[in-house]
RNA sequence: UCCUCGGUAGCUCAGCUGGUAGAGCAGGUGACUGUUAAUCACCCUGUCGGCGGUUCGAAUCCGUCCCGGGGAGCCA
């Protein structure tokens, strides 16, 4: 019976017969026979393979093994004498299925610098750190599905190509074909184009969220985000996953609340699901990512206004780059320092300068600050970003020519503050950087399998 | 896009102020061994990122272009 090696090695069972197949991890010869370590990428940990020199293949195939190729072991289970691995597996049969020619094959039985493993794309997975960074993305994935199912949230499939930019959420990539390419710009009029109008792919899927919000109630979208900005740092890509919940009768309170229990519901999963996987993180990547996770999942998150951080970070008396004054935006060593150095764990601030934020987060009583929340965490920085939504037609109209935006565009926006509008709120969660913060790995390309950035995309 | 550091063997890197390229790992061969990134011995490996310049002589100095890392901006 064939079995995945994780299930093997949970739950063995001395002496039963049985098939793993898998790609060669290392193989080492003794007098008279061979250890092999196959690995299938169901679990860090690999299966030790015992491979005697009465195997029928065993001078011809079985002593030319070597890492990444492929094996169909049939064997009995049994107790291991040695230490390293309770159970091994007695070949009765090794198949090979695929050769990787030593000479050529690029990875070896050590550890290679990511930015080598990012020039194979297509080998990198058969690495222990990548593999690892699969396995707990899925699981993140799946549990951020599971979070907000059981909570009573219909996921909706927002559009991938869209004709509405989300304005000040950067450059929009645009959607044409060979016969329709022109040079007018995602919301300027068009008569030849597919779509009847310029069309780019979506930088966030908010404003249909928003839709459904207030139709459903409480919705969520989880999809594909691009951005055409020409940034190259370890926090960016091109395309990248966001979730994006949207809840109708909630104000930043009620979306500050839903937003820390998300993180912890989502480090509190891995912890007890993805422990050896985030085991290999804390001992090689980063260390004190177990006692650091742990802490997220225990304490309050910190929260401060804006207004707060300003005053916090000008007692500091620390020298910053960027001088810091009611108004600016917070910067990146603004926000680091706040984080990691000030609360030393995850910070929420709310309620940003009217000014410098998108104009649909909802303005405050005293008129020059909006509903905005981020969740800053150490050593990331912003990983959420949300607001409660400007509901007041009036208001958002006046906060969208204030901006510049052409109001003919988003008739269908407005309408909602038209029909029975209602107060909501809203954030959006980038899937990579919560993915760098539970892995703990410095660079983002390295936890999306294929990594999109400028100049950057080879399959 | 800006700042900064870098590009030398399949990988990781050394090569001081210019004198004509090296170590570990990987790979090959052999030995040894219930081994664990096994060990030991021997062998193989290079347009020193591209182009141009200075010089008797350039991996090394200068110019320029390409590519990459880190940081910044923008954001998620």
């Amino acid at each position: 019976m064939k079995k995945r090696i994780a299930n093997v090695l949970a739950a063995p069972q001395i002496g039963e017969q049985l098939q793993v197949a898998g790609w060669v991890r290392t193989r080492r010869d003794a007098s008279g026979f061979s250890f092999i370590e196959v690995g299938d990428g169901s679990s860090l940990a690999n299966i030790q393979v015992i491979a005697d020199q009465t195997l029928a293949n065993y001078g011809d195939e079985v002593k030319k093994l070597s890492v990444g190729c492929s094996v169909l072991v049939t064997g009995i289970l049994q107790e291991s004498p040695a230490k390293g691995q309770a159970v091994e597996l007695r070949a009765t049969e090794v198949q090979v299925l695929g050769w990787a020619d030593p000479e050529s094959y690029p990875l070896q039985k050590k550890q290679h610098s990511f930015e080598f493993l990012r020039n194979i794309t297509h080998l990198r997975p058969r690495t222990n750190a990548l593999g690892a960074v699969a396995r707990v993305r899925s699981r993140l994935s799946y549990g951020v599905h599971t979070f907000f199912q059981d909570r009573g949230f219909i996921q909706v499939h927002t559009p991938i190509i869209t004709t509405s930019d989300c304005e000040g959420a950067g450059e929009m990539f645009q959607v044409t074909t060979p016969s329709h390419a022109s040079e007018v710009k995602v919301g300027e009029e068009s008569g030849g184009e597919f779509f009847g109008r310029p069309a780019g792919l979506t930088v966030s899927g908010q404003l249909q969220a928003e839709v459904y919000a207030q139709a459903l109630g409480n919705v969520y979208t989880f999809g594909p985000t691009f951005r055409a900005e020409n940034s190259n740092t370890s926090r960016h890509l091109a395309e990248f996953w966001m979730v994006e919940p949207e809840m109708a009768f909630c104000d930043l309170e009620g979306n500050r609340h839903v937003a820390e229990e998300m993180l912890k519901y989502l480090v509190r999963l891995v912890l007890a699901e993805c422990a050896e996987d985030l085991a290999l993180f804390d001992r090689f990547i980063a260390k004190g990512l177990l006692a650091r996770l742990q802490q997220v999942v225990d304490q309050e998150f910190a929260h401060i206004t804006y207004t707060q951080a300003v005053e916090e970070l000008l007692q500091s008396k620390q020298s910053f780059t960027y001088p810091v004054q009611w108004g600016i935006d917070l910067q990146s060593e603004h926000e680091r320092y706040l984080t990691e150095t000030i609360y030393q764990r995850p910070l929420i601030v709310t309620d940003y300068p009217a000014a410098i934020k998108p104009f649909y987060m909802r303005v405050s009583e005293d008129g020059r600050t909006v509903a905005a929340m981020d969740i800053l965490v150490p050593g990331i920085g912003e990983i959420i970003g949300g607001s409660q939504r400007e509901e007041r037609y009036d208001v958002l109209l006046a906060r969208m020519q204030q901006a510049g935006i052409e109001p003919s565009g988003y008739e269908w926006y407005l309408d909602l503050r038209r029909y029975g509008t209602v107060p909501h709120s809203g954030f959006g969660l980038g899937f990579e950087r919560l993915v760098q913060f539970v892995t703990g790995m410095a660079n983002i390309r390295e936890v999306i399998p294929f990594p999109r950035t400028p100049g950057f995309a080879p399959c």
